[in-house]
DNA sequence: TTCCGACAGTGGGGTCGCAAT
DNA sequence: ATTGCGACCCCACTATCGGAA
C-alpha cells in the first residue's frame, strides 16, 4: 500500500468532526490492507511508530525539504527506512539519522512529508488515536468492538490483535488473556473534588493512600520477574529492590498492581523529583539505589497463580492480595460503608496528608478492574491549593487555539514590587475565556516575537496548583506542579497579588 | 430531549542519557 | 565540562460526539 493513502486517510480523518465517520474512514483502509502491511498500517492510523520513539524531534527533522511530485513510498518502504534510522547510534548518529530523513522526505509528496513528520513528532492530530482505531479494526473485520478493546487490553497492543484478527478473523480475541509476563494496560482513576463526592458516588468503597511515585505493575513466574511502567515500559532492570520484594513472596505465579516510592528512615515519601530521578537511572542502578532506594507498595492483584483476577469485584482482588502480600507492601486503606460513614473517609484523608502523601484513592468494592480505561469507580482526591498571580506574559496557542493566547507565564510579586516568574498554565480556559484574555493581553502587550507575547503586568488570575517544587529553571528556585486557571480576578489589583514569601512560607518543605 | 461517558487535544515541569559543542 | 534535545515520568482541564436515560 501506498504511503499517499494513509496521508489522504489521515486528513480526510482530520477533517471530519464525526466520530462515526472517522471509524468508517479507518475501517474501510484497514480493509484494504494486505496482511503484511496490518501491522504498520495500524499503528500508523492511530498516530504511532511500530517501532516506538526514533529519537527524532523537530530539530533533527531540520529545514523543510522539497517534496517529490509522485507519490512512491510504499508503507512497508517507510517502515524499513526507519527501521534503519533507529538502528544509527553513536558519535556521528545525529548527523547520519538527519541524512536518512532528509532522504526519506525527499521522496514523499507534499501531503506525505506533513504525515511523516506528525508521526516522527508524534502529533498526528486527526482526532482518532487508538480508541477510534480499535472502533475501525472491529468494523473491518466484523468483530464486537468491545471484545477488540478487551483484546487490546490484555496485549497491551493494537498491532499484535489487528494482525490476528485480519489474518483469521474474531475467533482469535479468545486468545488474548491476561498472562504473567505480558502486561496489561492499567486502570487509572478519575478526579472528584471531595472525599464525601467520591463517596457519595461510590458507596461501599475503600479509601486508600494516594502515593505520588511511579506505577508499577509487577509480574512474577517462578525465579522471573519483570517490572512494567503505566506505559508498559520495561523497567525491571532499574528496580532490583522490587525484583528482591517479589521474589521474596510466598507465590510462585501472580501480577500485581502498585506504586514504587522513595521513602526516608522515617518511612516518610521523598519528594517526587527524587523518586521519579531514581526510577529514570539507568547506568548506575546499584550506585542509584545506594543513594535513594525505592519501595514497592502494592494496591491490587490482577492474576494468582493460574487465576485471571480481572473479572472479581475489588474487595475479593483485594482479599488475594491481602494473603499474599504483608500489610507493610501494601497501600494503607479504610473501608468505608457509604455515605452515612463520610467522616471515616475524611479522616483517613486526614491523617493521610499528615504522613506526608499526595492524597487518596476512593475505590468501589465491587468493580472489576477496567484495564486501560480511566473509569468511574476510582475516584482520587487531592487537597488543591490556590494563588492570585499575575499575568507576565502569554504564549499564541497551536491547533484549535490557532490565533489564541493560550500559555499564560504567572509571576509571585517580590518585596521590590517586582514579578517572580512560578511557571506557565495553559489549562482550565474555556472558550470564551480564551477569546477574553487574547483581548485584553493584547490590550496590555508591549512586545510579540511572534511565539511570546509579553504584557504589562496588570492582569491578575486566581491559579489551582498541586504544590510546589524545587526548580532550576525560575527565579524563586521553586515552580508551580500542576498550575491551571480557576477564574480572572479583575477586581484585584497586580499590588494585591500573592508574593513570593509567603508562598515560600506555606510550603516550607519546598523553599530553598 | 437531556444527560453523561469516553476521547482527543492542549500543552506544563523535572530528570536522565546521549551526542554535540 | 557544558549544553541541547528527546524520551518518559508525573499531570488538569475543556469540548465534542453519540449512546443511554
Amino acid at each position: 500500500m501506498l504511503l499517499s493513502r494513509l496521508a489522504q486517510v489521515s486528513r480526510d480523518v482530520a477533517a471530519t468532526s464525526a466520530r462515526s465517520r472517522k471509524i468508517a474512514l479507518l475501517g474501510e483502509l484497514f480493509r484494504a490492507a494486505d496482511a503484511d502491511d496490518v501491522p504498520i498500517v495500524i499503528p500508523y492510523l492511530a498516530g504511532r511508530l511500530p517501532q516506538g520513539r526514533l529519537g527524532i524531534g523537530w530539530k533533527l527533522l531540520g529545514q523543510p525539504v522539497p517534496p517529490a511530485a509522485e507519490p512512491t513510498l510504499t508503507v512497508r518502504d517507510v517502515d524499513g527506512r526507519l527501521t534503519r534510522i533507529g538502528a544509527v547510534t553513536g558519535a556521528g548518529s545525529q548527523a547520519g539519522r538527519k541524512r536518512l530523513v532528509g532522504e526519506l522526505l525527499a521522496a514523499a509528496t507534499e501531503d506525505e512529508q506533513r504525515f511523516l513528520i506528525a508521526l516522527l513528532t508524534g502529533e498526528v492530530r486527526q482526532g482518532a488515536l487508538d480508541a477510534l482505531a480499535v472502533e475501525g479494526l472491529a468494523e473491518a473485520t466484523g468483530a464486537a468492538p468491545a471484545d477488540v478493546r478487551r483484546a487490546v487490553m490484555l496485549a497491551g497492543s493494537l498491532q499484535n490483535v489487528a494482525q490476528g484478527l485480519l489474518a483469521d478473523g474474531p475467533s482469535v480475541l479468545d486468545r488474548f488473556r491476561l498472562t504473567v509476563g505480558r502486561p496489561v494496560l492499567p486502570m487509572l482513576a478519575q478526579t472528584a473534588s471531595s472525599v464525601a463526592e467520591a463517596v457519595a458516588k461510590l458507596g461501599a468503597c475503600a479509601v486508600e493512600e494516594k502515593l505520588d511515585g511511579i506505577r508499577v505493575q509487577v509480574h512474577r513466574d517462578g525465579d522471573d520477574v519483570r517490572i512494567h511502567t503505566r506505559t508498559l515500559d520495561d523497567i525491571t532492570d532499574r528496580l532490583p529492590e522490587v525484583t528482591s520484594a517479589a521474589l521474596g513472596l510466598a507465590g510462585e505465579r501472580f501480577v500485581l498492581d502498585g506504586e514504587v516510592i522513595a521513602l526516608d528512615v522515617e518511612g516518610r515519601p521523598r519528594s517526587f523529583q527524587e523518586t521519579a530521578g531514581r526510577v529514570g537511572s539507568r547506568v548506575d542502578v546499584a550506585a542509584a539505589a545506594a543513594a535513594v532506594p525505592v519501595s514497592p507498595v502494592f494496591f491490587d492483584a490482577l492474576l494468582m497463580d493460574d487465576r485471571d483476577l480481572l473479572d472479581l469485584p475489588f474487595a475479593e482482588r483485594h482479599a488475594e492480595l491481602a494473603r499474599l502480600v504483608p500489610e507493610p507492601m501494601r497501600v494503607r486503606r479504610t473501608l468505608v460503608e457509604g455515605p452515612e460513614n463520610v467522616s471515616a473517609a475524611e479522616d483517613f484523608l486526614a491523617e493521610t496528608l499528615h504522613r506526608g502523601h499526595e492524597g487518596v484513592v476512593v475505590k468501589a468494592l465491587d468493580a472489576t478492574y477496567s484495564a486501560g480505561r480511566r473509569g468511574a469507580s476510582w475516584l482520587k482526591v487531592k487537597p488543591v491549593h490556590t494563588l492570585d498571580l499575575v499575568v507576565l506574559a502569554a504564549e499564541w496557542g497551536h491547533g484549535r487555539r490557532t490565533g489564541k493566547l493560550s500559555n499564560l507565564h504567572l509571576g509571585a510579586r517580590n518585596p521590590d514590587g517586582s514579578f517572580a516568574m512560578l511557571g506557565k498554565t495553559f489549562k482550565g480556559m474555556t472558550d470564551a475565556m480564551l477569546a477574553w484574555q487574547t483581548e485584553r493581553l493584547r490590550e496590555l502587550a508591549v512586545d510579540d516575537n511572534g511565539w511570546v507575547v509579553t504584557v504589562r503586568p496588570e492582569l491578575v488570575v486566581e491559579i489551582a496548583y498541586d504544590g510546589l517544587q524545587r526548580s532550576t529553571r525560575y527565579p524563586a528556585g521553586v515552580s508551580l506542579r500542576f498550575a491551571r486557571v480557576v477564574r480572572y480576578r479583575e477586581d484585584k489589583r497586580p499590588e494585591e497579588a500573592d508574593t513570593v514569601e509567603t508562598l515560600l512560607a506555606a510550603h516550607p518543605e519546598v523553599a530553598p
